[in-house]
DNA sequence: ATCAGTTGTAGTCAATATGACTCTAACTGG
DNA sequence: CCAGTTAGAGTCATATTGACTACAACTGAT
C-alpha cells in the first residue's frame, strides 16, 4: 500500500483548487443478429471522440453529472442524449479512479452498464459519430476503456447464469428458444434445449401467454412474457429483500484502476 | 425516469461553479468477542462527527480524495488516518451520489468496504471520537450511512456464501472450528460442523500446518493457513481469471441513492 | 485412573439439482 | 399425405447438499 506523501496531504489548497473531474459513462450491450450466421451476438454502441484526447479513437457513451440528477438519471440522460437509447436495464457497475486515466485531467469516472431490447436496438439510428461494434473482439478504445467493457461484460455474464437478466435483451414478449439463443450468445456456449425449459420453467417470473410465434417453417412455439418487475430504474431500495435467488458476488475483487 | 429540465441542463456555468464534492468513505468490519457469550460477533468502528451538518452523530471514516492516489489508496489513507486501521481486506462498495444525501453541499461518495483482522481489531484503541459498535443495531448515523452500512453488510454476507473472504477477519493461522465461528456469526445462523468441514477440504487454499492450538480445555486443533492471496490490495487486474470459484451477483440491483 | 468435553474423521441417507439423452406431439411446406 | 423440424415432456445416472450418527483422539479436571 503506497502512502501519500505528507507534503501532498498537507496541501490542502492546492486540492481545493483542481479537484478531480467526475464523469458518468455506461455500457451499453444489445444483442443484434449476426450477418453470417443466424445467431444472434452482443453488441455495444460506440461514440467516436471528436476532441482531444483520443480525438478519434471510439470510446463510451457519457457526460458530465448535473445537479439536479441523480448517479442514475445522469447515465440514462447521457445515454439518452449521445445515442438516443433508452433501456431496459440499468445498474452501476464501478467507480473509475486511478491517476493516468486521461493524460490531461484527473477524471473519476461513474460507469453504469444497461441492456437495450432488441427492438429498441434496430430502430436506434447509427450515425458517424455513433456506431454499433461487436462486444468481443473490439478494437483499442480511449481512455481505459477496453478494461471497463472488459468488467461489464464479466459481470453481464455473471448475472445472466444466476438472475433474471436476459428478458432486458429481448422484446416483451419472447419464445424461449430465443432466450436460450441469448444465453448461448453471452455465455459463448450452448445449452441443452430441454434442460433449459425444465429450468426455465420452475423460475417465477416467466408467464405463458396464449399467442403463438408465426412465420416459422416449424411447429409455432408458445410466447412468454416476464412479469418480474421489468422495470430495474425505479428508486427503490432493495436491500431488505431476502436472498430469493441464489445471490453473491465471489471472491472476484473488481479492478483497482 | 425523471428527465432534467432543460433549463438545468443548459446552465453550464452554474454547473461548473459548484460542482459536487467527493467523498471516500469505508465502511469496516471486524470480529470482536462479544461480552455476554462466548461467541464473537460483528462490529464496526465509527467516527463522531466534530462539525455539521449532523454534529454529534456517528459517521463511517472516510474523507476526500487527493491528487495523488487511487481511489483505493484514499480508502485505506483515510481509513488510517480516521481510525488507525489497516485492513486485509478492501474493495469498492458503491458509488452513493443521490440528490440530498447531505442538507449543505451535494456529495457523491465512493465507498468502500474493508475487512481487518481481529489483531489488529484489538490493538485499535478507542478514543472519544473513534468507538466499534455491534454491526446489526445499530443507531441513527449521520447522512444517508445507515443505509450503506446495510447494503454493506449485505454484500459481506453474499461474499461469504460463495468466495475465500473468512480468513480476512481472522489471523494468519485459525482453527476450523474458528472459520465455522466466523461463519455462523456473519451469516447468523449455525452451521454443521462436519458438513463445513467436508466443504472446506475441497476448497483449495486452506492448508494445515503442524501446529496445534494448545490452551483449550480439549483435544488441541490442528491450526490451518490461508494460501490464496492473501492480499486483495495489490493492484492487479483480476479480470483474465477464469471463473474458478461459483461467480455471480444475483439479480439484486444495488441501492439507487 | 477415570471421566467429561470437544475436536478430528469417516460415513450414511434422503432430497435436490444437473447433464445427457430419448421420445412423442405439433406444425410447416411441398 | 408426407418429410422435415421444432416444441415439449419424460427418463436416468450422477453430483451436491443438509441432517444426522458414530467413534477415536486428546486435554484438563476430579
Amino acid at each position: 500500500m503506497e502512502r501519500v506523501p505528507l507534503v501532498a496531504a498537507a496541501n490542502v489548497s492546492e486540492r481545493l483548487a483542481q479537484p478531480p473531474a467526475l464523469a458518468i459513462s455506461t455500457v451499453i450491450f444489445a444483442l443484434r443478429p449476426s450477418v453470417s450466421s443466424g445467431r444472434p451476438t452482443l453488441w455495444l454502441p460506440l461514440v467516436k471522440r471528436i476532441r482531444e484526447p483520443f480525438k478519434g479513437l471510439w470510446a463510451l457513451p457519457g457526460g458530465p453529472l448535473t445537479q439536479a440528477e441523480s448517479l442514475l438519471d445522469a447515465a440514462a440522460r447521457n445515454l439518452q442524449d449521445t445515442t438516443g437509447l433508452a433501456p431496459s436495464y440499468l445498474e452501476q457497475l464501478y467507480a473509475f479512479g486511478g491517476l493516468h486515466r486521461s493524460p490531461s485531467q484527473r477524471v473519476v469516472s461513474i460507469v453504469y452498464w444497461a441492456l437495450v431490447q432488441s427492438t429498441e436496438a434496430e430502430q436506434a439510428e447509427e450515425s458517424e459519430n455513433v456506431q454499433w461494434f461487436r462486444a468481443d473482439g473490439l478494437q483499442e478504445l480511449a481512455f481505459d476503456h477496453n478494461e471497463i467493457v472488459k468488467y461489464a461484460l464479466w459481470r453481464l455474464r455473471n448475472k445472466m447464469e444466476y438472475g433474471p437478466i436476459a428478458y432486458h435483451l429481448l422484446g416483451e414478449k419472447f419464445t424461449l428458444a430465443q432466450v436460450r439463443e441469448v444465453y448461448e450468445a453471452v455465455l459463448n456456449r450452448s445449452v441443452d434445449p430441454a434442460n433449459f425449459r425444465r429450468q426455465l420453467k420452475q423460475t417465477a417470473g416467466i408467464e405463458p401467454t396464449d399467442e403463438f410465434l408465426q412465420g416459422g417453417k416449424h411447429r409455432p412455439p408458445r410466447l412468454y412474457r416476464y412479469s418480474g418487475t421489468n422495470n430495474h430504474l425505479v428508486k427503490t431500495h432493495l436491500l431488505e429483500q431476502p436472498l430469493l435467488e441464489r445471490a453473491g458476488p465471489p471472491g472476484h475483487p473488481p479492478p483497482t484502476l
